[in-house]
DNA sequence: CCGATACTTCGCTCTGCAACGAAGTATCGC
DNA sequence: GCGATACTTCGTTGCAGAGCGAAGTATCGG
């Protein structure tokens, strides 16, 4: 019966070590046993063991580099769970109880990555603009980009036309992914990833050391504007 | 810091128990505590307090009827994540070890609901039909129906607008749902909905007692043929 | 009012597993 | 080669929580 392998993947999920580990690597980095530990506030033994469990079960892969050990989400099968998760777990916070805790939770509420594409007011922004651009048309469960959408994005290198041109026919549709700290839906899926993609490659975002939280550069800031038409970000 | 709060939830999935609970509610309806705690095998005052805590965390939600009390999952929301959860652990498990049970299994895998959307070789075939007839564009992230599948649906009494015409310029869109059973998505989200709500308003589908499998009846088969071109599931 | 059924609360036991210290293996830089 | 760093394996401890029996509360049908 393949419930046993549900209560594994929960019983997992709902360690708090493993919890934070799991949620450290969600911004799609790979990192080594020992960072994970210090996230977690483990000792390296028992991150090890943690880790070990995480990837025999499969939702970390790992690779070896040298003395590294460098650990990540195995799939974006993987990642989408663990959002899901994340969704529900911030919807049952009542309103009251949310804090914010700090300028480190400053800058990740401002702007980060999930995995595979951005979130906080970033990703929100990002949203917004593309749907009011008619660019994006988006429901509580997925969305679509118009024709409009694919070709201005192109017109700036960021190609959301699914990769390989598998069937031409169709158009490219996405995620909507619920932004824990805004609250309301981000784009995910081939658009998010495409903008994602594009903007680390261009150098118009770097990340904070340390922390899932982006810095936006000087050159993102006017790709924002000329993109998107996002002036600063609060 | 919602680590506690996502960890939370791992841990109430993470139970054998309050899995087999879970997986058994997945069908969208409500169960009383003594036929949950049948279904996990455990004593009434066991279930009674895995119950009490997943209606604790929000997972759960309970009414009142009588003596009886009733339980079922608390929003498509919580549905969403268990359904991303199952389908991670099912694709987690080789494909040599995976082994069909028996004739109950077999009813299972010919039809089922999964929460609100059909599921098994039925919600293939309606889906497959739907693409192959160009009502449905689909994708690994999300799906569109095309104006003609909304006029085909319609003519049927089978509503996908959306229900309130929020923006009456878009076009619905849904969700592809990982079934288990088949290894192949069926369509959730509302088309999933609005074709499942039709077919149990005309019973053209009874549930099986005590079981998430489906029978469809005589007319069922009739509308099936008619409305989606399906004849008889293996 | 009755006894029956549905469910919960309490108190206890017992197991599973997280955590760490100590010691082992692998790879670095030199 | 050597000592340092990264990570794992092993053995032990300690605690959280799942499970049940017994007893309590609520609602049924008559």
């Amino acid at each position: 019966m393949n419930v046993n392998q549900i209560a594994k993947i929960g019983m997992l999920i709902g360690e708090p070590a493993r919890t934070t580990m799991l949620m450290a690597l969600m911004d799609g980095q790979a990192l080594t046993a020992t960072e994970l530990a210090r996230c977690a506030n483990v000792t390296p033994q028992t991150a090890s063991a943690h880790l070990a469990q995480l990837t025999e079960a499969g939702l970390l892969c790992m690779h070896k580099q040298g003395r590294h050990r460098y650990h990540r989400i195995a799939s974006s099968e993987i990642a989408k769970m663990l959002e899901s998760v994340m969704e529900v777990a911030v919807g049952q916070i009542p309103q009251s109880a949310r804090v914010v805790t700090g300028p480190k939770d400053e800058a990740l509420r401002k702007a980060r990555t999930c995995y595979d594409h951005f979130a906080g007011r970033l990703g929100v922004a990002i949203t917004d603009s593309l749907i009011s651009s008619q660019y994006l048309e988006f429901d509580d469960e997925a969305g679509i980009i118009t024709k409009k959408g694919i070709k201005h994005l192109a017109a700036f290198d960021i190609d959301v036309s699914g990769g390989h041109g598998k069937r031409k026919s169709r158009r490219p549709v996405c995620r909507p992914c619920m932004d824990w700290s805004e609250r309301r839906p981000h784009v995910a899926g081939i658009v998010g990833a495409a903008v994602r993609d594009h903007f680390f490659r261009q150098n118009l975002v770097k990340r904070i050391q340390g922390s899932r939280a982006l810095v936006i550069t000087r050159s993102g800031e006017m790709a924002l504007k000329k993109i998107f038409g996002i002036g600063q970000l609060r």
